[in-house]
DNA sequence: GACATATATGCGCAAACGTGCATATAGTTG
DNA sequence: CAACTATATGCACGTTTGCGCATATATGTC
């Protein structure tokens, strides 16, 4: 299960010696990319579907460069995939895994959010 | 599914208008704290169960200091439980979403690297 | 009380990161 | 070829963040 998935993936690495280290870096990064709100809003308005670059800066409302930096990035790490067609580049989420990160992380924190509101209700009679 | 999470979470949030910067910020933060080689090590250590600071400490070579801190941090964000007991501080992963985080994450990591390993034994040199 | 152990915190520093600006590259159209 | 659009990149700046050091707090022991 979860407890030895670091374990799994050394096995798949070349030199299954210094991976531990190397492979946490890889597990680090990979929820790094997922810890920007920009990067975040890509994703989801890639939930949609593919989009261009364009309208992906319309829609999160950040600068061109930016946008594109972020892509990129996301790109590299295999989470999006990159297709060019005329002047146009189109975008589109390569690894579904990112959806179900997105429910299980949501999910956790709907229900933190309940809890504290009603540990909240619970101490004081009233809501702040 | 996936592509309304946000929406799902403004649901449970007071004020429904401005949260969607907030949820992303969350979620994004939710994904920072899984985002350092050091908290993963000390979310590993604790895939095995609860264990005292000390035992953190010497597991994942880190500073005392540093240690306490991460383990604060994931404790604050309802990652990890905190349990005093005389001396000791015991902590605990309290969100088991993060079992599935990890597995989702390093299941894609491993189909990645066995793909990278694909494309480059088909091409005489890769780029990096 | 003094002392020891376990954990948390204040401070400063160095590295990493996101961002904006200007500009470069690629491709289309006239 | 020139002009225009779409995307990518070099550079500098401000912020954030993880870390180490020393120290403070808490609890148990003598």
């Amino acid at each position: 299960m979860a407890a030895d998935c670091l374990m799994s993936l050394m096995g798949k690495l070349p030199s299954p010696r210094l991976l531990t280290e190397e492979a946490l870096g890889m597990i680090a990064r990979r929820f790094a990319l997922l810890a920007e709100p920009m990067r975040l809003r890509l994703l989801h308005a890639l939930f949609e579907g593919e989009k261009p670059v364009n309208a992906l800066v319309t829609l999160s409302g950040g600068t061109q460069a930016n946008v594109s930096r972020h892509l990129q990035a996301l790109a590299e790490a295999g989470i999006l995939s990159r297709r060019k067609e005329g002047l146009q580049v189109f975008y589109a989420i390569a690894d579904p895994s990112i959806f179900k990160l997105c429910d299980l992380v949501c999910g956790s924190l709907e229900q933190k959010l309940v809890r504290d509101a009603e540990a909240f209700g619970h101490r004081s009679s009233g809501q702040a």
